[in-house]
DNA sequence: GTTAAAGTGAATTCCACTTTCAATTGGAGC
DNA sequence: GCTCCAATTGAAAGTGGAATTCACTTTAAC
């Protein structure tokens, strides 16, 4: 999975033109072994504490070419930050965001999906893409 | 309604022992009379067109105000830009937004709601509040 | 090895707010 | 009215994350 992700990026690199470096390879060793949902400020700072040298911007243009290449995807749950989280082949979530700690859990329900599709057909209305967030207190923090 | 909006706010400037300024009057009038889904600038603008002495500031912290009295609510469709829409008492929407023209459409729909419940439920995990929006192409870009 | 193109990162700029502060104003109490 | 003072205003400065600049470095194709 690990190698099938660098492959995807190692093909979309040589497609653009783009060249390999050994930023771009530690960037995507440390994103594809993080936690997901990461913004650019924390796997920022857990490269510095082995790559000295790595800088923001590198990060930030890194993750961004992470997204065109299709590994991963840009989310913002409402704390400011931009987060990219592993994008998984054919593979489709919405999130459950808890206001107490903070903790990101996933779901799938195709029948929430199916009535999005049904309610925007009614308008004539295309969906491209969408988001649901549900936002509350998780198991964990209730108990 | 905009006579009951205006009561509203009234009503929770006098009871947080704040003033009546006509300031406050005239941005007040102008978001009751404005398209939903306004953002800052947007308001500010068309106020400056008849009233040059309204700063930014103002309408910015009267926005905020207006939030707080529960006549208006902060929403943010992903173009950097936090707009207020319009508060109905006892009612809920989900919006469809058209990334050709930037139209913002509204829907309801109890079943999906339901089944955020079920989903959130299963896990032990409590809404508070979500977030559903649909992006694509509007009936009208379509044709 | 040469070279042109791409990449890097510290520093800077952008931008959408957000706060500060000196001047002004609303309105309660006389 | 008139006074007084907390609330309000708005120009300007500040903030923070994102985006870009620019003077080197690296890459990788000859
Ligand atoms: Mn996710
Ligand atoms: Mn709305
Ligand atoms: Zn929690
Ligand atoms: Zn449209």
């Amino acid at each position: 999975m690990k190698r099938a992700k660098k492959k995807i990026f190692a093909d979309f690199i040589a497609q653009r033109g783009l060249k390999s470096t050994k930023q771009r390879d530690i960037i995507l060793d440390s994103f594809l072994s993080s936690d997901r949902h990461l913004s650019i400020e924390e796997l920022y700072l857990k490269l510095r504490a082995k790559h000295s040298n790595i800088g923001y911007a590198t990060v930030y243009r890194t993750l961004k070419l992470f997204a065109e290449a299709g590994i991963a995807r840009e989310m913002e749950f409402g704390d400011g930050q931009t987060r990219y989280e592993h994008v998984v082949e054919g593979e489709h979530h919405d999130h459950l965001v808890c206001t107490r700690c903070g903790s990101i859990e996933e779901f799938e329900n195709q029948t929430i999906e199916d009535l999005q599709t049904q309610v925007a057909a009614d308008r004539g209305f295309l969906i491209e893409r969408h988001r649901l967030e549900l936002y509350g207190v998780c198991g964990k923090c209730r108990s």
